[in-house]
DNA sequence: ATGAAAGCGCTAACAT
DNA sequence: ATGTTAGCGCTTTCAT
């Protein structure tokens, strides 16, 4: 017998039309479907234009798990985060997704406990089971060497979001010393001299970073960073009002606070209010993220804007790209950040009132 | 020539092993593999503790690409949002990852923006390119009904978060309006007679729910509910502060306000505080969530909480039941909420004073 | 510039 | 209880 019964008929209703379908009604073999499909060369305009009507008409679209077994690509990106910041979160899967959609890639997220015993199984799990073509690592992921090294050991590519410079690893990041270098700048010249700093998470790349740029603008200007007015933060609200409550009780206080983040200065903001502390006017505030809420909080918070959606967007090109074959430098890039000056941040008073009497 | 040439030897580095690998160690055929992977029945538990030794030495996971083409699954869940509140979002992610993470599930994220003209485009493009086995729709896109006709064209199967009950929309919620009354009720014993609500976005179908129950709770205590004291607002913190602006400013004012959910009434806290209003001496405050800043801001909130990480792991569940083909009842399962009484609810002054006096 | 044929790693249907 | 065989829908060679 025939060795293809009705299956033409068979896929009138019910399953997704295949290539199959879509070469027949073109008038074309398989193959050269499949070469618009990838845009590829050696297709006259006529056969191609054929095709792509025939796609239309029936509605089709590649099935990504064919693509993967037959090929080497699997259309699906992953990624991995354990971190405290629902908002960044957001906005990076938004960044991510949305370089996804050109390419009719798919992001598949893994929400980890960095410290639990089995998080290696995790993200091995993850990569076997889909064979994904990248994963893009949320801080401070991209600085834990036991996912590293599964992933190195894997062969799976990854880019880290703001892995440590020089570190070697590749990723999409922005100069965090400069931007703290940039704000605390900011708050001097408004006059601040006693300025508070709570660091960040011990165990993200940035903290230290941020902490440097601050310490470095202090000492441009002659002032010698302090452990009194340094607190350490977790880059949670909460730790950020816990920072606020210690560096507001040593006397004098500082006039101004640069929190790490903008969770944490929210923090120092609620704090302030409960003490019954002006911001600005006695107390200058600033952070770093540009959070939804920075904006939106009264009085606005002066802050960092980080390009969070943007570095998404980057380390899915980057990773998307290399999956496609085309060159792949594993490198770190450096996207622009911005200082949002906002409400929170104002000249200190005893500034205020010398510069009146001068 | 043999058929099979040095296959076999060129596994040893390189690519992952194959069910072909396993079966060789374990010296059995591959579809006693596929059994025991499956857990199937039908295989000697000898044969059984055998393949999976050799499953563990060699670090073998099937292929999901290769078990979508054969089989009927993908083991996929997608999840559709367009929501503004990233917690929820959050917590949602990982109750549907905790529940994927015992079945090899894995889960793919598509934020979405419903008034866009490609939406269900973007939809049909996940579904197919994916061939996910179940789609979590998260509110409110579970009322949209552009949205639920492609997937229903589609034949995909779909779990709502908190679907409009009566809707016949399979799915996961809770009792909204009970949760609302149970609230107000709260409010009313403490001796609030003048209450202020404000609505949600007036596309959720939660919306007229939680206002139901607030007023039902209302007119239980022969209390007609107000225009004037009703506010519309859009879930957002932006949005409870502006609807505090309007609340507030109306003589009498109302002793406590009531938002529809917890980012709104932080937004009403924020308003109360730049006024000078003290809360809950002056103003008591009620949300709906229990977000992690619920908890954490000063004074805590008080609030209802939802269970939304068990939503998703439910939401999941029943997605992946019906996918291994177990029975599969499109209805909407009912998950318990709990008043979480905390610091911003206490009784207005006025009856303070009665019952000082009395 | 185009197509035919051979798998990719599994599961389903059917032996045994 | 176990194994054999035929695809699933594509991409990859390799022809033409």
């Amino acid at each position: 017998m025939a060795s293809r019964p009705p299956e033409d008929l068979a896929r009138q209703r019910g399953k997704p039309p295949t290539i199959v379908d879509v070469a027949a009604l073109a008038g074309v073999s398989i193959k050269t479907v499949s070469r618009v499909v990838n845009g590829e060369a050696n297709v006259t305009d006529a056969k191609r234009a054929g095709v792509q009507a025939a796609i239309a008409a029936l509605g089709y679209r590649p099935s990504a798990s064919a693509r993967t077994l037959a090929g080497a690509r699997s259309f699906l990106i992953a990624m991995l985060f354990d971190n405290p910041s629902e908002a960044y979160l957001r906005d990076l899967q938004q960044g991510v997704v949305s370089r996804c959609r050109d390419s009719a890639y798919h992001l598949v997220v893994e929400p980890l406990d960095r410290h639990a015993p089995g998080v290696c199984d995790q993200v091995r799990a993850t990569v076997m089971d889909l064979r994904v073509d990248g994963v893009v690592l949320t801080c401070p992921l991209g600085e834990d060497p036991a996912i590293l090294s599964t992933l190195r050991e894997l062969g799976t590519a990854f880019a880290a979001i703001a892995p440590m410079p020089g570190s070697e690893i590749p990723g999409v990041g922005m100069d965090d010393e400069q931007a703290a270098y940039d704000m605390t700048l900011h708050l001097l010249d408004q006059g601040h001299r006693r300025i508070g700093f709570i660091k960040g998470h011990a165990e993200f790349g940035v903290t230290p970073l941020r902490w440097k740029g601050f310490a470095r603008a202090l000492e441009a200007r002659g002032i010698k960073p302090s452990d009194a007015l340094t607190a350490q933060g977790e880059f949670t609200f909460q730790s950020g009002l816990a920072a606020a409550e210690r560096l507001l009780s040593i006397s004098p206080p500082p006039t101004a606070i640069f929190a790490s983040n903008d969770d944490m200065a929210l923090g120092v903001m609620a704090y302030a209010h409960q003490r019954g502390v002006a911001v600005p006017e006695a107390l200058s505030v600033a952070g770093f993220d540009d959070t939804p809420a920075a904006g939106v909080w009264r009085p606005k918070l002066t802050t960092v804007r980080q390009p969070i959606f943007e570095m998404g967007f980057t380390a899915a090109d980057m990773l998307i790209a290399r999956a496609k074959g085309e060159a792949w430098s594993p490198t770190m890039r450096m996207l622009p950040y911005a200082l949002m000056i906002r409400e929170t941040t104002a000249p200190p008073r005893r500034a205020l009132a010398e510069r009146r009497a001068g």
